[in-house]
DNA sequence: AATATATATAACTAAATCCTTATATAAGTG
DNA sequence: CACTTATATAAGGATTTAGTTATATATATT
């Protein structure tokens, strides 16, 4: 079920995986639009597909022919309490993060906009 | 300076970095306190924590003969900017981090005690 | 049934990554 | 100055990883 030692991290720490998460994030797809969406070819989409499913990031259910793919937030729990402490950390030192967010403040890149 | 491209991903993907990572949040310190807390080689050691300062998550200063490892949280904006949106998505579906937090609640494992 | 579409897997290559041993550099100590 | 201690870097091997092309599998369509 979850991951057991580090696999979130690896799994993350690819870009174009962080993109297809991005891309979940805002609903569940089918493979072929994931494809058309990153750029990347079918099978490379398919084995990041694997390697975040295995990792307990995303789930997938068929749909006839198609395979739709969904965020599975709960995934990332691993990552998110790890990071937790460092986020506290610095919370109290810096304003790095507040900078961070305003420069990726861009509409295009919103994700789940209810 | 600070990391352009995915590097902070990277430099958090490895464990031995997560574990010096972790050590640093409890106080700067010399390479050679981190080689036998760790247990890596000492060259390994002088490799991760120069991944580490390309990536701005650790800053070293000199000290006599030693250089001085100390944590720089600001670096983890990225990811921390990243994960945020995923941390609001699950706070509000599932409980599943608190559980982790909880499996983890280990005093030994404490960072920063102030 | 034959063909087309959607996705997964296999086989392979190129590049990156981690680790080790050996050596360089620089600062302390006698 | 000779020697030791602390850290960094170089060179090499072994494993892993991301990517490609080719093929398998399963569902839909005619």
């Amino acid at each position: 079920m979850s991951a057991t030692g580090g696999e979130v991290f690896e799994a993350v720490a690819e870009g174009s995986r962080r993109v297809i998460l991005d891309l979940l994030a805002r609903g569940p797809r089918p493979v072929g639009e994931i494809v058309t969406a990153t750029g990347l070819s079918q099978p490379n989409a398919s084995r990041h597909l694997r390697i975040l499913r295995e990792a307990g990031l995303v789930a997938s259910r068929a749909d006839g022919q198609r395979r739709i793919y969904e965020l599975r937030p709960a995934g990332l729990a691993e990552l998110i309490g790890w990071v937790a402490p460092y986020q506290a950390l610095w919370k109290t030192s810096l304003d790095a993060l507040e900078r961070h967010l305003d420069a990726e403040a861009d509409p295009d890149t919103e994700r789940e906009d209810h």
